[in-house]
DNA sequence: CGACCGATTGACTATTTTCAAGTGGTGTGG
DNA sequence: CCACACCACTTGAAAATAGTCAATCGGTCG
């Protein structure tokens, strides 16, 4: 159950240059905010901000601290992850365009969420037209994103999609998001084989079997959970055609 | 190379109530289409309105006529469709996000299409936040639509996929599409076996052994390259899992 | 210490791809 | 009008790839 910490603050929140009002001025975010009814919500690690086909006529969210997956499944409990969010992400925006959720949201870490009530977002988007744009811009490249993640479904081998995954990991802001309030060198990334399996659509099987030959062959390294790349060039050699990844 | 028809009429288009204009009364898109320096180009099939990489600040498009498809790939030529366009559709809006095209959108039939100089949009987004909200509502139809296509391609077997394929173009826009200016009853799917497995991740031969195999069992029925549904029971029984299709 | 849980590994199986040959329809030129 | 080429599609056999099932490992926590 998630738990209400507090009342939104925006101007002193720690996502704001980074949130769909990045753009304002203060004075504009001061006005809007008298009427803006948001609140901050804590979620444990594991548990659900909401469920594919629940009504998302309420709400939309912003992301604070944290990560979260983003999945969607079939009736017989096959489960595909659509993408991981980090702190500034907008989600759960379906209900700007009038539909029910069309995906799960599920705290991969112990998370902080801010709650953006739609009808309050609406008043401050006719006051902003900035903000129209900074939430179209963010549904762009989230539709870009899933295009990219299409290709890497539909048109690579395994070993290509996994080595793919590993050495975009070491330049994402899943990485960053996970390095940014922690001095240790090797920072546990909170996806377990059978979610990266989800991610890329492969088995726990496939995913151990090729981690642990690169393993062997000296190409990554792993420890508590964290993968680090040795040789990049001789990962690609090995799992990539024609530049693949 | 395409064919400049004319100077956009917007008040008289065939996809206006269809386009992102739908919302506006009369008199704002009159006023608005003073400054509003559209053009309809024809093209033909198998020609390309855009390449992914290209610049795309200049303009966006709505697709009038016809049917084109939407594609990624990969250095190595493979290639994966991301979706079918059909009239009325917002497409190459990469723009909006300062972006260059994320993929390539290539004529499937004849085809006429709406140009649209982001700068002028722009003017008319200023003046009518209709047509944001209109956008927006179309972004993320296309971001659920891709959403659900991750699903198909990471989660599922050949058959369900292909099956899926066939059970939702029976319903979908794309049918409606092709029949409407059409007395005909069998109306050609311009989609090859090897697009169809561009589409959904898997080969031409693969595609074509389901396709045969379920006409043996009289599933479905292809005459002129149309593929009609004779028992869609059977089909799911002997395609799907536990109602993945 | 023992239970538990995620990860690994092996052996086997199923699925899908690859390669190659053949079919059938369409259109062109003799 | 026929012969031929072309091209998409089909089919078969073999190979590669990924999945399934099952045993085991290894670390963590009570």
């Amino acid at each position: 159950m998630p738990h209400l910490k507090a009342k939104g603050h925006c101007l002193s929140c720690p996502v704001r240059n980074r949130s769909i009002f990045s753009d304002l001025p203060e004075e504009s975010l001061n006005l809007s905010i008298k009427n803006f009814h948001t609140s901050v919500l804590s979620y444990d690690s594991g548990e659900s901000i909401f469920l594919q086909g629940e009504n998302s006529s309420e709400s939309a969210y912003t992301l604070r601290k944290g990560l979260i997956k983003i999945t969607k499944s079939l009736p017989d409990g096959r489960v595909q992850i659509v993408r991981i969010l980090v702190a500034g992400d907008l989600f759960g925006f379906d209900g700007l365009a009038d539909e029910t959720y069309n995906h799960t949201a599920t705290a991969l870490t112990n998370c902080e969420v801010c709650r953006l009530p739609l009808a309050d977002l609406a008043e401050v988007r006719k006051n902003n037209p900035k903000v129209d744009s900074s939430i179209m811009s963010r549904l762009i490249k989230n539709l870009r994103q899933t295009e990219d993640m299409l290709l890497e479904l539909g048109a690579k081998k395994a070993s290509e999609k996994l080595a793919s995954f590993i050495l975009s990991l070491s330049q994402s802001d899943i990485r960053s998001e996970l390095n940014k309030n922690d001095e240790i060198q090797w920072v546990v990334l909170p996806l377990s084989r059978s979610e990266i399996g989800a991610l890329l659509g492969l088995t726990i099987e496939t995913v151990s079997r090729f981690l642990s030959d690169w393993k062997r062959r000296g190409f990554i390294k792993e420890s508590r959970g964290n993968i680090q790349i040795i040789d990049a060039d001789g990962l690609k050699a090995a799992a990539c055609l024609d530049g693949s990844c």
